[in-house]
DNA sequence: TTTGACATTTTGGGGCGTCAAAAGTTAGGT
DNA sequence: ACCTAACTTTTGACGCCCCAAAATGTCAAA
């Protein structure tokens, strides 16, 4: 189990490991666009990674993290959150931006830094966006739906504004929509139609669009079918 | 002037700048030995920076930095001790630790973190060594001599104890070789010998090895030759 | 002045990551 | 069934950085 990931490996998990989320398998392309790189540098990417078995690739059809390349994808994920976390409290940066500069260097960052950055910062368990650091050794993480994976009936809370937009964000704050806040779907329109819901006693109703940037946590519910 | 040095680069034109202090130029060999690779590696990362004109290269006989490649060097140097101080002071590094560490992923930081990274700090003003962190675009550097550098009667102050070898930063204590301790030279014997010096009112002598590794500020006196 | 020890540079090769463009595969429409 | 559009993979090339070993240059001792 050499354990020696190239910057490129560690993005490329990165990538697959979102973009299966809930799917069956990430294609080259979406990897290639994710990545920024070109289809060939992405399915190259994909090659070294299946020597590895970090993933496994079906040739034309897409790609699944092994157990292996899942543990690597999470400890990458990790690390740029934590990362962001400390561009956010020591350096001050607003989280978008610690998103962005993240990535940049949390690379080549020596492991024992990362564990004495961890502790420094307070053993944070969330990132900037709100998103939850995974712990090390864990083979998966906390799931985070978007609001509109939910349906009429459910209750959540709010875990995170994850748009990377501004302007989405401010808009969420206006209709109350802000981490930690309890909402309850009361309707989900279909066809991919807006979403009802109850947010501190008023009801409000929002794009399918705008309730994909939310990210939530499922109230537990052990809803039996009875 | 394409701005974008690479690890090796920047690695390199620190090397140059070091290993030029005092000397004409720096050969290849020693470059090689400062910088962990073979010879070969060293004449082709010499070449790259001619190439930029950031060094100038006479074949076989050194290099040497253009201002150019000096206000590189100064640059590199500046980032690696800002890196230094965030981890000495924010992660409470032992120093010598935040030497190592500092090289290995000083590299891909973002100028405008380093940037932040200094005003988080509170702008300090050496590294956790006591060497100085130079100005973000001056051309050169307070000179800081080893202490093995001065003559009989040269008055200094010791600015920081150079050594990476733990033993020996204990060993200068005892002796009371401590920053900010001023010392005068009493005596300097021939051929390498040690050295006799006034520290804190008690006489000490040390061998010219252990006086290569103090690094001091003369004090300035202005010794007209009357 | 010659020669040999030593240092430097060149050459040839390898790994990695990238791209552009050619070749191959899939799937949907007719 | 076929054809074609869209996507994926392969190919060939390049830049970077490294090494080992061969070729070249320097310098001083004999």
């Amino acid at each position: 189990m050499e354990n020696n990931l190239s910057k490129s490996d560690r993005d490329t998990l990165k990538a697959v490991y979102r973009l299966t989320k809930g799917v069956d398998a990430a294609h080259t392309g979406a990897l290639a666009d994710a990545l920024g790189v070109t289809p060939g540098t992405a399915t190259a990417a994909v090659k070294r990674l299946a020597e590895r078995d970090l993933v496994e690739h079906e040739r034309y059809r897409g790609v699944v993290l092994t157990p292996a390349g899942r543990q690597a994808a999470i400890s990458a994920i990790r690390r740029h959150r934590i990362v962001e976390r400390f561009l956010a409290d020591m350096l001050g940066y607003p989280w978008n931006d610690a998103d962005r500069l993240a990535g940049s260097f949390e690379h080549d960052l020596p492991q024992e830094v990362e564990d004495r950055l961890f502790v420094a910062l307070d053993r944070p368990t969330t990132c900037p966006h709100g998103f939850p650091i995974p712990e090390p050794d864990v083979s998966d993480m906390p799931e985070m739906p978007p609001l509109y994976a939910l349906e009429a009936g459910d209750v959540a809370v709010v875990a995170v504004p994850g748009s990377t937009e501004p302007e989405i964000v401010e808009f969420l704050d206006t209709l109350g929509l802000r981490p930690g806040v309890e909402v309850e779907v009361k309707e989900k329109h279909p066809f991919d139609g807006p979403l009802v819901l109850t947010v501190a006693g008023k009801e409000r109703t929002i794009s399918q669009k705008v309730a994909n940037h939310i990210f939530v946590t499922r109230s537990d519910q052990q809803e039996r079918t009875a």
